[in-house]
DNA sequence: GGTAAATGTTGAAACGTTTTAGCAACGATC
DNA sequence: GATCGTTGCTAAAACGTTTCAACATTTACC
């Protein structure tokens, strides 16, 4: 009798289902079912059999199968598709609300559609660079269309080396094949260009580890444009996270060191943040003695103070383009680019001072 | 042959499947699946059969139905579990980061429990008011658990006239029955506390439209804190929203009119910041002319400037609390108590100035 | 005591997949 | 010309649920 135990696999819990409900009663599935679902004075049922239906659902701990459910349910369950955001644990979480919100509101602009994109969003994470770990990233099983973003570059080989069978967009990363939404990545010209505008000579880029690819893009084009004015090579300043904690612990560091600084590009807002209370305990000032510019990721930047300039895309502004390529993927629709690059904006503010 | 157009139903899009695909490509369904499965090779399906199946896939515009494959799939995607996190669209949106960690992270937890919960989370958001529009609320067909927040009274109002079928948590409302995490309602008192014991004596106290339960909870008992104490009554300072903007414009008029004051306790953290941009820019200090208490559920609050002090919960802290009772209402275990109440807990920082 | 209505329950179909056993046709081999 | 192997495909089962027609039993009515 013991024959499915022979195996080497731990005990798997099995499920609990109508059918091992419908047994422990001594009733038919379908009564079951009348019951689950309250129904069961529409159908008659005893009350005496309810009570031992409803025993045994609390007996046994059952929890419907929502795939059941929705795969029986009417057109409405059927024809709702399901997207996934996949994110890395590491990653700054406050990212995928844009994407949330992006995809609910570039649903709600193709509500004339025919094939209207009724869908379930789905967030699934993954430990950096174990992207191959997740379950039914490979069948599809999961789901029909997936924003994937926050890998390393051992998952963007991995996505390289296999074809995911399913419409997918790589925010911020690029890996042949795919369609992406990546941030023009000039950003650093811009902010190296608006520095110099102001009279800085001597500058310096602060950034945390680990490395993303948009990062290690803007601070490469920072440093290049630097080089390219011919000024002296700007200042690289690290922290050992990406927390604002981090970068106010970097920046102290740096100016207890005592090496000339009158201009900082920091890549992200919060090492921004971070720098600015390390830079106002030095006793300097914001933007007297140094003057910085950001990237505008924080929607509450302009109440940094003094409120912070920035050159970058809008987390927001890239949610949506990515939200609007995966649908334009999905709806039969003629198929977009493959590529699309979300200009950088400028938001001058207190942080950089007057301009000219 | 018109016979199913004949009803008013707007011409429902008939979702594509297998068998349209079969039918298309004069095949069977099983040699469309081997197809669609990249198992043709080994299926044995000639070069030519593929060539067509595959033509019709694109012509038709295949989306697999997830539920169907699920259903079908491994015991590992039958023994998974769906858990919701259902917010409102008017809501701020960074909360549900905190849900999202804190139930994954308790999902680790538990990793030991044969019963272990492999799940997937879904977003859901309802327009606030408007709970009950929420597809498969009622009927359970989408989730097996929730975790609810952000309601208004008249959802709260909806949820109490209506027993969903399947377990709920509630966070920062409470309805009758159901189970909730809620902050310690006191929490205004302990700002009344810290900004009297610091000898402030004119207090006003910052909230924005719309009041929540939570906000309108720590406004009552910061006012009745105040009562209490026999000093004047707290003025209250209303902001058109419940952002940085709406708290600036709000708290910038107020000080235009004169009215003394040297306490204030702003009911969210982005008030507060608000506040401190309208302050400073009255050519006020803080906290020397007005000590500044928020509730702490911005991370980012210790890099304010001042540093903010504060006193609250944590969002990270009410989210794994309402992650662990969900989680524990779902496996069969004893079903934990019915409403937890997260203490408060001061945070003193520089906007509050030295104590005593 | 016969028919009609009410009550309580079951069995089967259907949802869209994937997988597997097996069938039919054809060549090659003895 | 029987046997075998290969090729290419189909039909059917199974996943867990809900619904619905239909059946069996009891009660009500004349």
């Amino acid at each position: 009798m013991a024959k499915r135990a022979s195996n080497d696999t731990p005990p798997v819990p099995v499920r609990v289902t109508v059918r091992s409900i419908a047994r422990r009663a001594g009733v038919s599935i379908g009564a079951v079912s009348s019951v689950l679902n309250n129904h069961h004075e529409k159908r008659r049922i005893a009350a005496d059999t309810v009570r031992r239906i409803r025993a045994a659902v609390a007996e046994l701990g059952y929890l419907p199968n929502i795939n059941a459910r929705r795969l029986r349910g009417g057109s409405e369950a059927q024809n709702t598709i399901m997207i996934a955001i996949i994110t890395s644990f590491q990653a700054p979480l406050p990212v995928i609300n844009h994407f949330i919100l992006a995809l609910r509101e570039a649903a709600a602009e193709e509500a004339d559609n025919p094939r209207r994109p009724l869908f379930s969003l789905v967030i699934e994470m993954f430990n950096a660079g174990k992207l191959h770990e997740l379950p039914g990233l490979l069948t599809g099983e999961h789901f029909n269309a997936a924003i994937l973003t926050n890998t390393t570059a051992e998952d963007d080989r991995f996505l390289r080396d296999h074809v995911l069978p399913y419409p997918v967009v790589l925010v911020n990363r690029t890996v042949q094949d795919y369609p992406s939404v990546i941030e023009d990545p000039e950003s650093g010209h811009k902010a190296a260009a608006i520095l110099m505008q102001i009279e800085r000579r001597k500058l310096g880029v602060l950034y945390g580890q680990p490395l993303t690819q948009t990062t290690q893009r803007r601070v490469e084009s920072f440093l290049q444009a630097v080089r390219a004015a011919g000024l002296p090579p700007a200042g690289e300043i690290v922290a050992s996270g990406l927390n604002e904690e981090a970068a106010r612990a970097a920046m102290a560091q740096f100016l207890a060191r005592g090496i000339p600084l009158d201009g900082l590009y920091a890549v992200t807002d919060g090492l921004a943040l971070g720098a600015f209370q390390a830079i106002k305990r030095a006793g300097k000032t914001i933007p007297g003695d140094i003057a910085v510019v950001g990237i505008g990721d924080y929607e509450i930047s302009p109440f940094f103070d003094p409120p912070l300039s920035s050159v970058g895309v809008s987390h927001s502004e890239l949610a949506h383009a990515a939200a609007r390529m995966l649908l334009r993927r999905i709806g039969v629709a003629k198929r977009g680019l493959l590529r699309l690059t979300v200009p950088v904006v400028e938001r001058l503010r207190e942080s950089t001072g007057p301009i000219g």
